[in-house]
DNA sequence: CTGTTAGCGCGTTCAG
DNA sequence: CTGAACGCGCTAACAG
């Protein structure tokens, strides 16, 4: 009674094994007669059929495989999170395969397209190189991208330098004349491009209001808090700061509060500050931000690595999923010096 | 070039292939010259034997499965992020079994103990049936337990009861004579009892410093910040309030300063809050509490699956973790002037 | 010490 | 439409 094998149900239905496959992979012709006796069968043994063997017979591994840097950001832990609620729902476990030094891309890849082959592969912020590409490619590997592009694959994606403008342009709505950008480095070792993106759409907003690019304004470096808050600092240290930054992610934004509260500087009164994604922590600290779909994007790609699995010939997919501001208590209008009325501190921002 | 097989290596060593297992898995006894013809052959050849495979002939699938509640709970993912790292050295993918509801668990172990079985199994924070354990030991399966004890399994934990003494007695000794107390519910539909004896340790401290348990100091409800955020309420409603509060999580210490804030109660001047756990966010809330080494369980779990996969008759381990104290910004003497008196505004605690 | 023979549980040709 | 046979890549008896 332990494992009820194909076996145990081809004898029970009085067929081969071969047609219990066919009846459990609907692949093939199958009598509907032959087809209720298997099916039945099936029931009253419950046979259940052995993921890992199915596995090792179309040489693939049972999970869905997902390649992600930097997993423990709590911004990429939250599509995993998406991911992993709709493959349960698939009967395939998530495993992840964390990049959190550049070498281990390579690493990984060749491992999945080598004697691993997952089911399904989801690929999260990376740059594919054309060599890793190919790799999979004669791995019948098809990846699914999130938070990246690359021709002929699915992605899944939101549009970053709308979101970058949707931004800057709040600042900008509220008064805002000098807006300072904080972001990552442009060609950063793991090939990262949103923000780049992000800054693309900072640029625009400022072109199309009519307004400079200022000297020093534009700050990028490896990504984190501590030197988000660096270069908040040198920002703010300049003869003519901003009034406002734009952090190209709540992390960074994190690290610019920090520094306008080392510096004595109200938050928004003397600076406002805007991130991007909308993480768990942005709502605790009141961050005014553009929140980003990330557990759905999760969702959505496990979605596709499901269609792709039953009809590989499906066209790649691009899935564009919709970005919002979600104002909280962080951007303000400017503080003119000579302005009227004394703006007085509202109450207290509580998160929740 | 395309794969190279055990076959490959044994053709190229001029042996069977069963002698190359062997020396793939240093099990048997190969002499040592057929030895290095063997490894010879697999470095000329690039040879990486299939996991897939493997596990397929041991019946074993090839990746650590962690059955973990809330993945996305800031403390919980902290674990699994110590075991992505160190199974990566391992070479061993990492499959998440997320259960958010209580059916989960049954669900997951079915399929673990079922068709995948796989290399390692790791189980954080949940207890086991008795009715799982005996089909995870027909399955051969011999679960890692963290946050979780059983007799007979491994562990990694920590003392937690000495974590809710450590905490209490830090209130204690800043002057509080009335100390709350916010946990979980006693026995929840997940079995987690980290609270329950946290909660134990906040009694003896009470006993040990001779003061009385006040009636309805002591709140326990299902986990979350805003539960703990009305219990949190209806202590400090009390006639007479707490001065400080023992929240046996993070998550739930937030919820009190939020209650706090409501009130328009200063922090930590009217009223002291310490929590558990010291989660990402608690240092930015500048928060006062217990850490314990949540990334260093997953390594530790991590090693112990590794250490049991290489010697199955092992005895159980179990792995105390430290705890340490760390005292930040919501907590200080208590406020001895007029009790019911004057409240003012919180100065926001800073972080950093 | 080493080679041969069986499978692991299933998918997938091929006949029929 | 269905069954028998083979193979995925490797491990595990069983001989020798």
């Amino acid at each position: 009674m332990s494992v009820v094998t194909i076996h145990d149900v081809a004898r029970q239905a009085g067929v081969a094994v071969a047609t219990v496959s066919r009846v459990m992979n609907n692949t093939g012709q199958v009598r509907a007669e032959t087809r209720q006796r298997v099916l039945s069968a099936v029931t009253t043994l419950g046979y259940r059929p052995n993921r890992t063997a199915r596995g090792m017979a179309r040489g693939r591994l049972a999970t869905v495989a997902v390649l992600v840097p930097f997993v423990t950001h709590p911004s990429a832990f939250a599509r995993v999170q998406g991911m992993v609620e709709s493959c349960r729902d698939l009967g395939l476990p998530v495993s992840l395969f964390d990049v959190e030094l550049p070498e281990h891309q390579g690493e990984h890849l060749r491992a999945l397209a080598g004697d691993l082959r997952p089911e399904g592969l989801v690929v999260v912020s990376l740059q594919l190189t054309s060599d890793e590409r190919a790799r999979l490619d004669e791995a019948g590997l098809r990846p699914v991208l999130v938070d990246t592009e690359a021709a002929g694959l699915s992605t899944v994606c939101i549009d970053d330098e709308a979101g970058g403008a949707l931004a800057t342009n709040h600042l900008l709505e509220l008064g805002h004349q000098r807006v300072g950008f904080i972001g990552d480095l442009e060609h950063d070792r793991f090939g990262f491009t949103a923000s780049e993106r992000r800054h693309a759409g900072y640029l625009r907003a400022l072109a199309e209001a009519g307004l400079p690019q200022r000297a020093g304004y534009q700050r990028t470096g490896p990504h984190g808090r501590e030197t988000a808050r660096e270069h908040a600092r040198a920002l703010l240290a300049l003869a003519e700061p901003p009034t406002a930054i734009f952090a190209a992610s709540d992390t960074q934004a994190l690290g610019a509060l920090e520094a306008a509260r080392e510096q004595g500087l109200t938050v928004p009164d003397d600076l406002s500050v805007i991130g991007f994604d909308d993480v768990e922590i942005a709502e605790h600290a009141g961050l005014t931000t553009i929140r980003q779909p990330l557990v759905d994007s999760g969702r959505q790609a496990a979605r596709i690595v499901e269609q792709e699995r039953a009809d590989p010939g499906r066209a790649a997919e691009r899935c564009v999923l919709d970005i919002t501001l979600v104002a909280r208590q962080t951007t303000a209008p400017p503080h003119h010096s000579a302005a009227a009325g004394r703006r007085r501190r509202a109450a207290r921002p509580v998160g929740g």
